[in-house]
DNA sequence: TTTTAACATCGTAATATTGCAATATTACAA
DNA sequence: TTGTAATATTGCAATATTACGATGTTAAAA
């Protein structure tokens, strides 16, 4: 028990899912609108910015990459993390069509 | 330790999290997807269909209606779940601006 | 009244997530 | 080289989530 049993579902049941969860956590929120809020690259300023130890932050930002949302790169010692906008879209559109798909009424 | 910081964030952006939380697991997003397609009323259907025990569904119902998202009426001894669907709209509305919002690049 | 069907709730086991300190790792600076 | 700043990874403690059996509760059926 305590696994979620992702096999019964459909796949694009499961990516929805898989999306939320990226979204489903406030620190996670918090450092895409931050990174989407710099003009320039940022590095971790996050963790000054967010109040999270430098661990948790890096943690947070491995979800949010390993979901394709980040485009991450060295410049020197610091790391540049940029929102990768095309599967930011491709987010947003499907959540959009699910919302839309699932918006009739039963009653 | 293990304890999400909610009051380190803004509201909106814990907001945007719980919204998230919603749709962050299949049996929600199924159950969601479900209630929608039919055409009248439905029960515990979603028993038969999704494939998790009563009880696992009943809880998730309950996480889905404390979201607001559910109209319940009882009939008779059957419960029919309805999308409450000015809320789910809602949900759309906030979960879009918050994309739109973060869209911008940096790099 | 007793039974039964349709839910809800409780208790609990299994697993996942969150957060941090400590410890790598990496690349520049001295 | 050695030191150091920036980030990643590891290990672990605390808490949350998921799932289900067992047990309520309630309303119709028998």
């Amino acid at each position: 028990m305590g696994v979620t049993k992702r096999f019964i579902y459909t796949d694009g049941i499961n990516e929805i899912a898989n999306i939320a969860k990226v979204f489903a956590h406030p620190a996670r929120v918090s450092i895409l609108k931050y990174i989407s809020e710099q003009e320039g690259c940022i590095c971790n300023d996050l963790v000054d910015e967010i109040g999270l130890s430098q661990a948790t932050i890096s943690q947070h930002l491995s979800v949010i990459g390993n979901a394709g949302l980040l485009k991450g790169r060295f410049e020197g010692k610091k790391k540049c993390y940029c929102l990768n906008l095309e599967r930011f879209k491709e987010f947003q559109i499907l959540l959009n069509s699910f919302f839309i798909k699932t918006s009739s009424n039963c009653c």
